[in-house]
RNA sequence: GGGUGCUUAGCUCAGUUGGGAGAGCAUCGCCCUUACAAGGCGAGGGUCGUAGGUUCAAGUCCUACAGCACCCA
């Protein structure tokens, strides 16, 4: 029999349990017992981008899930978390054309086939990385399931919606306002926008008026759009400008009049009060100009460059020379009142990181208001909770001012909108050309060219909870496992992912796709600071499991910046706060970290020095199961029978495990993994180890230990560890496992894995009271002795003398009972009663109640010392006596408080009024020596 | 401008129907005691953002204000 490395290390471990696991097929949905056979549980994963890799938010949220999983799963619910991973059509098609460009080719050298056979090829290499990754946490999904946004069966879904909301007159085509990407020639959706605040300024702009008698001035932060201005506008109750209502200036550098138009919009505060309105190329613009009949001009090419329809002078200019030149030109005109500094919100793609430009196009759309309506409802009627409730304002919120949705993306990586047109361009909408064919009788000379665009990745993200189970075909899966119990997600995608997916799921199941959507927080920097590349302040949670060395940290981190000059600042940043790089602290320490962070705050701040604390911890349990197994492998722990007597501790631990397992239970079901690990974590080390495995020693290490007392705290030992590791397993499953194989035959659990094993349920009739009181006044007795010790500075080591006065019978049937217990924990030399009246020695004193616990002070103890230490504890005793005396004095209180109230206070009174009075005779007894 | 949330120990955070202010890390002192120095034992540290209000009783409920963060415009 080899006994455990001294020190916990997770390499050892983790990659080999994982296999095991995948090996096995433990991941897949099974009923685990009879008794709940029938109950299933799912959780589908927020679709991971296929060529992303995991980052710290992501770890954290696969922590949450798997944790939720393995608790369900050990509770014998039959379990699916479904995985797989999402297309992310920009993102991805962004990457291959990089790689192309490279070689010197753009995705229209190869043409649309052959680029999308290379992307193909790029997901086949590089779509394993995080689902390398996924395994690396311990995420115990089924892989056999596994699905990807582009697959067959998800892509039919796709259609099939898309035709069916076509059909209903739920999606339209039209030529609407869109953020369009400059840069990479698409319309993107608002997640894809970022918008940030950036210096800039604010042009203050002379427009003539047309009958000559003067000119407005109009603000802007972006002048070059003043070629496509069809109006200014005031603000109707604007005293400065209501004379010149209905009036029309001259827009300068063009030979357009414009008419003055009156709208509240209008901010009378904001710059002169005065706007110009340019409804091709402004949100608010065009929704103004929609109100006011204006004509839209747009005056952009798809690479926002001046078009045809500015003056000749600008055409074909970049949007920012001709911003120049503009400038200039008024300047030059004298129509340029002033410049000023302003701070602006710049919006920018997400990947293109160029400035979006609001664009006319052709788009499909997706009508939304008859989807958001039974949305709303389902979450207000409590078909589906969000967890913290709150958030539900937020969806509410967005659901009410929700906007019809551009789904169509010029690009060419994705779902490709299954529309047809044909030469005279009518529109036909289908699951296949065939099916267009027939459904409208068109003959086959007729030439029918399908839309070039595709459809937002976001749409098939939508169907993802029905379609990875089989939809549009009525499957065993659908039936078992949808709706799906909860959704756990950052509340960064509720508009984006959530509200569709609730949407699409009402509409296309006739059922919510979840009961309930858990939103976390974000995980940030220490210090609050949102991780970014660019900021320099990124963990990678890999790094954190395999550790990193401090160069290739500095590397990793100032590497493929987008600002390349900050690298120097990030460099030092680094060099700072990892002046060794980052120690290797295992998947569980990890794992554990953030279900401790998990509270209900929306942000997470990402300290490492608590992952150092709960790798700390997984040495603790780890040590502790060493200890535990060295004392009862190759012994009998009462596995085959024979009698067993319980002793005090080991029915105070069982105790406190039992009302461990409900605090867990309870919090889990709460989503509070925060409560959870913490409850496990202080019964582990606080009351386990700081405790029970010191109490157990003096039963094991006493060659008179009968052979029923043995067994009684072999069994504990080893059946409370048991327990321990099955509780704490959801959170810690590679540690919990490696242990629990050794473990469990010693406890008379039998299984392949603990995985599997059912998990511990609170036993009501297992809590002995008596055993807690016991116990209780066994720690309070050496706690005071080893108070009396640390402050009197006596070494750890020696021995010391104890005297006894003032003891209840109770007392002295304890002390009789527990008295090993205290002489091993307090390193006793003697413990002595001392009679009624009989002179105590100059000692130093503690209370165990009304029982006084005295240590001579012969060569030991400091007089002035012990003067100090009493007179501390007796002010700290009258303070709280006052405050007590506060409250009984107040015959309010004494009146109105519930008895049960009162009389705790009462009795607390009589407690501190006689420590005191202990106390005042200890002091004047030392003073007067 | 509208909305949401936060403010508790030096730092990061708990504190569940209102009833004795807590944890981890950090700090200080003593210990390499045969599970664990990634450890043991002990100690110090908070007018719970500010000002009011409700209540016998407020970190907890209400109002106002300040600061911070995020979302929407």
């Amino acid at each position: 029999m080899t006994t455990m490395d001294k020190t916990y290390n997770p390499h050892a471990i983790e990659q080999k349990w994982y296999e095991t696991w995948e090996k096995h097929n433990y991941f897949a949905p099974r009923p685990t017992n009879e008794k709940s056979a029938g109950e299933s549980y799912c959780i589908m994963i927020p679709p991971p981008n296929v060529t992303g890799s995991l980052h710290m938010g992501h770890a954290f949220q696969d922590t949450i899930m798997d944790a939720l999983v393995r608790f369900h799963r050990m509770q014998g619910h039959n379990t699916l978390w479904q995985v797989g991973t999402d297309h992310a059509g920009i993102a991805t098609q962004m990457v291959v054309e990089r790689q192309l460009k490279a070689e010197n080719l753009t995705r229209h050298d190869l043409g649309r086939e052959k680029f999308i056979e290379k992307v193909w090829e790029w997901k086949h290499q590089s779509g394993g990385t995080i689902t390398r990754q996924l395994r690396r946490m311990g995420a115990s999904v089924d892989w056999s399931r596994e699905r990807f946004t582009m697959d067959d069966g998800l892509s039919d879904a796709v259609k099939e919606v898309f035709v069916r909301l076509y059909d209903e007159g739920l999606i339209y085509r039209g030529q609407r306002l869109v953020n369009w990407d400059p840069v990479l020639h698409t319309a993107v959706s608002d997640l894809e926008v970022i918008s940030q605040e950036e210096n800039g300024h604010l042009w203050h702009m002379r427009y003539p008026l047309a009958d000559g008698s003067g000119h407005l001035v109009v603000a802007t932060t972006r002048p070059e759009t003043m070629l496509g201005d069809t109006a200014v506008a005031v603000h109707p109750e604007d005293e400065r400008y209501q004379k010149f209502i209905g009036k029309t200036v001259k827009l300068p550098l063009t030979d357009r009049e414009i008419p003055i138009i009156a709208d509240d919009y209008v901010d009378k505060e904001f710059g002169t009060g005065c706007v110009k309105i340019t409804p091709a190329h402004d949100f608010n613009d065009y929704e103004m100009g929609k109100r006011h009949n204006l004509p839209m001009i747009n005056i952009f090419t798809v690479d926002a460059c001046i078009n045809d329809n500015a003056p000749a002078k600008y055409q074909g200019m970049d949007r920012y020379a001709a911003r120049k030149l503009i400038v200039q030109d008024l300047e030059d005109l004298e129509l340029l009142e002033k410049i000023d500094d302003h701070k602006l919100m710049v919006p920018r793609g997400d990947r293109s990181h160029a400035v979006v430009e609001p664009y006319l196009t052709d788009q499909w759309f997706v009508k939304i208001g008859p989807l958001a309506e039974p949305a709303v409802a389902a979450v207000e009627t409590g078909k589906i909770k969000f967890v913290p409730d709150n958030w539900k304002n937020t969806y509410y919120d967005w659901m009410r001012n929700i906007q019809d949705w551009c789904i169509s993306r010029q690009i060419w990586w994705g779902h490709r909108i299954p529309a047809w047109y044909d030469p005279q361009g009518n529109i036909y909408v289908g699951r296949s050309e065939a099916e267009v064919r027939e459904k409208h009788s068109l003959a086959d000379s007729l030439t029918l060219t399908q839309d070039e665009d595709v459809l937002d990745t976001w749409f098939s993200s939508a169907l993802w909870p029905f379609s990875t189970l089989g939809w549009p075909q009525d499957t065993h899966e659908l039936k078992t496992f949808y709706p799906t119990n909860v959704l756990v997600t950052g509340f960064d995608i509720i508009f984006f992912w959530v509200a569709r997916m609730i949407m699409m799921g009402l509409k296309f199941t006739g059922e919510v796709p979840f009961h309930e959507v858990y939103i976390h927080g974000l995980v940030r920097d220490s210090h609050g600071q949102k991780m970014s590349k660019s900021k320099g302040n990124v963990l990678d949670p890999l790094d954190l499991i395999f550790g990193i060395d401090l160069e290739p940290l500095v590397k990793k981190r100032t590497t493929g910046l987008m600002q390349p000059q900050m690298a120097p600042k990030i460099e030092k940043l680094t060099r700072k706060d990892f002046p060794d790089g980052i120690p290797a602290f295992g998947t569980d320490a990890l794992r554990f970290t953030f279900a401790a962070m998990a509270t209900t705050g929306r942000d997470i701040n990402f300290d490492m020095a608590r992952v150092e604390g709960y790798r700390n911890f997984c040495n603790k349990l780890w040590n502790a199961a060493r200890y535990a197994l060295m004392n009862t492998e190759g012994q009998d722990c009462g596995q085959s029978g024979g009698d067993v007597l319980l002793n005090a501790a080991d029915r105070w631990i069982i105790s406190r495990l039992q009302q461990t397992v409900k605090t867990v239970i309870d919090s889990v079901k709460l989503y509070r993994f925060d409560l959870a690990s913490q409850a496990i974590y202080e019964f582990t080390w606080n009351e386990y180890c700081d405790w029970y495995l010191e109490l157990s020693k003096p039963v094991l290490n006493n060659a008179d230990s009968s052979p029923e007392a043995l067994r009684g705290t072999r069994r504990t030992l080893v059946r409370v560890l048991d327990a321990l590791l099955r509780l704490a397993h959801p959170i810690m499953p590679y540690i919990t496992e490696e242990i629990w194989q050794r473990v469990a035959p010693l406890a008379d659990t039998h299984g392949a894995t603990i995985m599997l094993q059912a998990y511990p349920q609170p036993e009501e009739d297992q809590i002995d009271l008596q055993a807690i009181a016991e116990v209780e006044w066994v720690k309070r007795f050496i706690l005071g002795i080893r108070q009396i010790r640390g402050e009197m500075n006596i070494s750890p080591g020696k021995p010391v003398p104890v005297l006894l006065q003032n003891g209840s019978d109770s007392d002295q049937q304890l002390l009789q009972k527990h008295e090993k217990y205290i002489q091993f924990l307090a390193k006793t030399e003697s413990i002595t009663w001392l009679n009624a009246g009989e002179e105590a020695p100059e000692a130093s004193t503690c209370l165990v109640g009304n029982m006084k616990v005295l240590i001579p002070l012969a060569g030991l103890i400091d007089k002035e010392a012990e003067e100090a230490r009493l007179n501390k504890e007796l002010e700290k005793q009258q303070k709280e006596l006052g405050q007590l005396d506060n409250k009984l004095n107040n015959a309010n209180f004494v009146d109105k408080a519930p008895s049960a109230v009162v009389d705790k206070v009462k009795q607390r009174r009589a407690e501190t009024a006689s420590a005191i009075e202990n106390l005042q005779e200890q002091l004047e007894r030392i003073k007067s020596l």
